[in-house]
DNA sequence: GGGTAACCGAGACGGTACGTCGAGTCTTTCT
DNA sequence: AGAAAGACTCGACGTACCGTCTCGGTTACCC
């Protein structure tokens, strides 16, 4: 049986009020503008709640990004049977995503969160990318039980190369952003059909994975 | 231009001093916990000095990141012939680079920095990033020009990949970081030569770029 | 021991150790540092059931004063037949009784209370003095009625004087307090003899009362 | 010459605009309801500043209830040559300051602060009460000198049971607090001609004092 | 070589947020 | 129904930091 026998139990429907509140202003007003009182004001609720909930205003924020992001992105990657067209709609889908300023917003305020408690930071990342990067690991999973790539890739490292493109985007918000498409393509491009010639297998071909014949 | 006629000149001495003790607060407490008035008490200098030169904390907090990081890295791409034993090496200089815990601090500052004031994050990041990014787009345009790689590559987005991987593992820190090798060697064998098999071109390959012949 | 069925039992009891705790803590740390929490926690009591009790603090805390108050003195004013020696040994054994640290605490606690609800402050006020007072103007009535003391005194305005110097050294606290046997025979000398010279009385002598015929 | 060589100096009209601010405050809304960001903002000050001056709230308003009371009242003894009505005239000049809703708002705050911080309590009624203390003892000396009282009496306690009466309304305050002429008269006749019938001294006359022949 | 203009250390200042705490109320479960 | 436990609102507390300003005092340049 669980402790906590007599005494009032905390209200299970405030926490999610709290966070709510908290991300629509991390959205309107960006991490450093939020402050606790007006998260509590907002939320109908005393500061001293919050402090019940959270030791300090940058995980409560972190918890409120986090759930607003999974609330309104999954992405999984689509599965039409081409590769190539299915990882480019996820990028685009992401690109997209990050795009709309109330999304980049929230990227950006668990970016200062994290940075205020260096801490757990890591978590924090983790917990955002995490979940991308298994949709992606799977469908190569899936890519490769089908033969339709080759069997002895690390799906790990290109999921980790297709997400680091994502992160550097939203971070580096460059205005050719706008034209992602042809980028994400020069990437698949590369990725899909390789970097070498056809015929022409480069020097010194890796190591770890069994080398083809050629 | 006859800027500052009279008056007693700026001691170019406190500037790097400043700087240097900036970058060993942002590594020692990280980016929120720096605060100006322990700059300037490390320094022996006084705020007003500070604001002097800086008109905020973030872009004096940036300078001092690039300051430091400038000095201690430069990264070139090496050359010696072979592409993918070159990139290789760049990206595990790079990881052990970020594996000292007094650079990842400062690259993680950075962003904060820049997180903290939008405004010019662009351009904070940019100046982390471009240099790199030059660097590796440089070596990919030899590559082509010397007929190793194929001749209708998307250098930028290659190069975004590679750096966004380095990026996504300063954030995330996994403990798995240790042996970055492997996982770079997973993602060079995908790059160089291709996800899909040997003689089987991906299913509606490339495209929006002018496609090759095979 | 048998009680009722819902459970007021504890009622008479749980009073007197919620009283007996609160004066501990304002012994112990004066009318402002005791919060109700302490109370409870001190009294094993939750603060529910002070605020069933009580209204607020600032009654409580009167409460448990003036009951410690109650329990340690009475100091009725003696009657041996010679007032001044009375007088005297009442005024001693109350600053006696005022010495102790703890006790003058306890006053102090009451003005602290006092002044923090003004509304039924003056009534804190009388509880704590209208006993002495009483004791003192009943002294005086029997003094008048033996003959001992000139008939036309205004007794109520004598009591006030004794007690208002007995309440000036409980707050001022001076250090010349320890002798304090010498300041009264002062006030008594004056008082009882009279300020002005034997024979000479004042001029413009007790304009308002029927003055008698010296 | 003085330390402090560097640094802006404290801005000294400041002080008094705080402890304006402050009394006023104190007051308008009593002790408890005065808080330090509502004398902040009323000083146009912040808070800091405040906490730059006084270690916390209760010396702060102490030092305004002192300042802004020795403002309104010098109250020095008059001497016109008769004592008893000279000290009629300075009661009921207390009196009536103390009857005035504003000044008896300031003793009460002055009360609540010195049981805030019993560490100076003491200190902080001995200013009040001294200057007092000191002009009645004045008096009594020049009347001593002239011959008008005896010689051997203690002025210091008669002056204590003089301002101790006058405290002692401050705390009660009851509604007989009107006629406060009848009730001084009754202390004054008391203490001028004494409490025992003329030619008859009180038995165990008073040790200390020189007694006189009878 | 005396002015003058900008520098420098020190530190007060306004503003704003932080995280804590106390008073008093309310809601649960236990007895 | 009364009691313990403890969550809840409200609002003040005292601290910290940012960025500005004001001191006394120090250089450098320029006339």
């Amino acid at each position: 049986m669980p402790q906590a026998r007599g005494g009032r139990p905390r209200d299970a429907q405030l926490h999610d009020e709290i966070l709510v509140a908290t991300s629509k202003l991390v959205v309107a007003r960006g991490y450093a503008e939020v402050s606790m009182d007006s998260v509590a004001a907002l939320a109908g609720v005393s500061k001293k709640t919050l402090y019940r909930r959270w030791p300090s205003k940058a995980p409560m924020v972190a918890e409120a990004v986090l759930n607003a992001y999974g609330r309104r992105s999954t992405f999984e990657v689509p599965e039409t049977g081409d590769l190539r067209a299915d990882l480019r709609t996820w990028l685009l889908e992401h690109a997209e995503f990050l795009a709309d300023t109330t999304n980049a917003a929230l990227i950006r305020a668990l970016i200062a969160a994290a940075a205020a408690s260096p801490m757990d930071n890591e978590a924090l990342y983790r917990q955002l990318s995490i979940p991308q990067h298994q949709g992606v690991v799977a469908r190569l999973g899936r890519a490769a039980a089908a033969g339709e790539i080759r069997p002895d890739l690390d799906h790990a490292g290109i999921a980790d190369a297709l997400i680091g493109t994502l992160l550097l985007r939203v971070l580096v918000a460059e205005p050719r952003n706008l034209n992602a498409a042809t980028e994400f393509d020069g990437l698949l491009n590369a990725l899909l059909n390789g970097i070498v010639p056809a015929g022409q297998p480069a020097r010194g071909s890796g190591p770890p994975h069994p080398g083809p014949h050629w």
